[in-house]
DNA sequence: AAGGTCACCTGAAGGC
DNA sequence: TGCCTTCAGGTGACCT
């Protein structure tokens, strides 16, 4: 569920409320929680013991908390439903508590990670010499991060044959987009989603990431996009962004630049909204016909 | 071998 | 009331 902003406001939280402590335990109440870490929850737990985190990280969807003394990381993905909640050690367990770890000085709460449809994990692993997990090295960049390779992106793109939106869900091209801020960039980009990405010019693919920049900015600043419970920061809290969406969720309401209705159309499994009339269909939704007389 | 489909889960909401 | 279908913000294994 959550993409980059969602997933920076966990981050941030995180850090605030867990770096620097040490873990005095782990306790895996879901083994599916951990199933990235292939030596099992019990190695998981174990290795953990004792150790101190250090100050939190994210590329993309991902986050991972380093460990101090050293080069591994907690990895965490929050899937579709996963929080992280800075917990009094008192509150009682929430539904879908999938781990719980405590810290050495647990007067400051403990970490947990609460998962309704256990999509999302925690999992150890060693770290690049640039501290990235290594699990995560075929992730590209993200649009928030300075060395993001805007040439590149653009180069990737001409040369794939795919389309826009398939382009812009693609976490090895760019990521820490989704759903949600896939459609809000296309909208405010005037880009219909099953735009052949080899049509895309130089210019326009520079507008798009700014379009991708400037909403995903807008949407940390709000505290990202909550629809509902499934989604919130380290002490439980909702984001507001969603009353300032353009495109997602908005199907049959007036479209904020030219009032047409706006429409959703079933894609990849899930769900595409755009305006009808500012994002116009590419000309050849299908391939060309092929030259007679060739094999 | 790049591109596209589907499975992995749980729960909420709506139709009948 | 309750059963059934559909849908949900992501990823990656597995097809062609």
């Amino acid at each position: 569920m959550p993409e980059l902003p969602e997933v920076e406001v966990v981050r941030r939280g995180v850090e605030r409320w867990a770096a620097g402590r040490t873990i005095a335990s782990v306790d895996v109440l879901h083994p599916r929680a951990v199933r990235r870490h292939t030596a099992g929850a019990q190695d998981f737990a174990a290795r953990l013991r004792g150790q101190r985190l250090g100050p939190a990280l994210r590329r993309g969807k991902y986050l991972w908390l380093p460990l101090a003394d050293e080069a591994h990381a907690v990895l965490v993905h929050l899937g579709m439903s996963g929080q992280l909640l800075i917990q009094p050690a008192a509150t009682p367990d929430e539904r879908h508590l999938r781990v719980r770890i405590t810290f050495d000085d647990a007067e400051a709460g403990e970490l947990r990670f609460v998962d309704q449809r256990t999509f999302g994990g925690l999992s150890l692993h060693p770290c690049t010499a640039d501290g990235l997990p290594e699990v995560i090295a075929h992730i590209a960049r993200d649009p928030l991060d300075p060395e993001f390779d805007q040439a590149a992106f653009h180069t990737a793109l001409r040369r794939r044959r795919t389309t826009i939106k398939r382009a812009l869900l693609d976490q090895s091209l760019i990521s820490g987009v989704g759903n949600i801020y896939a459609d809000e960039a296309l909208w405010r980009s005037r880009l219909h989603y099953d735009r052949p990405t080899g049509t895309l010019t130089r210019p326009r693919t520079a507008e798009l990431l700014g379009h991708i920049r400037d909403v995903m900015t807008a949407a940390l600043h709000a505290g990202g996009t909550s629809f509902d419970s499934l989604y919130v920061n380290v002490n439980g809290e909702s984001g507001y962004f969603e009353r300032s969406l353009d495109a997602y969720g908005r199907e049959d309401e007036p479209c904020r630049r030219c009032g047409t209705a706006m429409r959703r159309r079933p894609w990849m499994n899930r769900s595409s909204y755009f305006c009808p009339r500012c994002q116009r269909p590419p000309r050849t939704a299908t391939t060309p016909p092929l030259t007679p007389g060739r094999t």
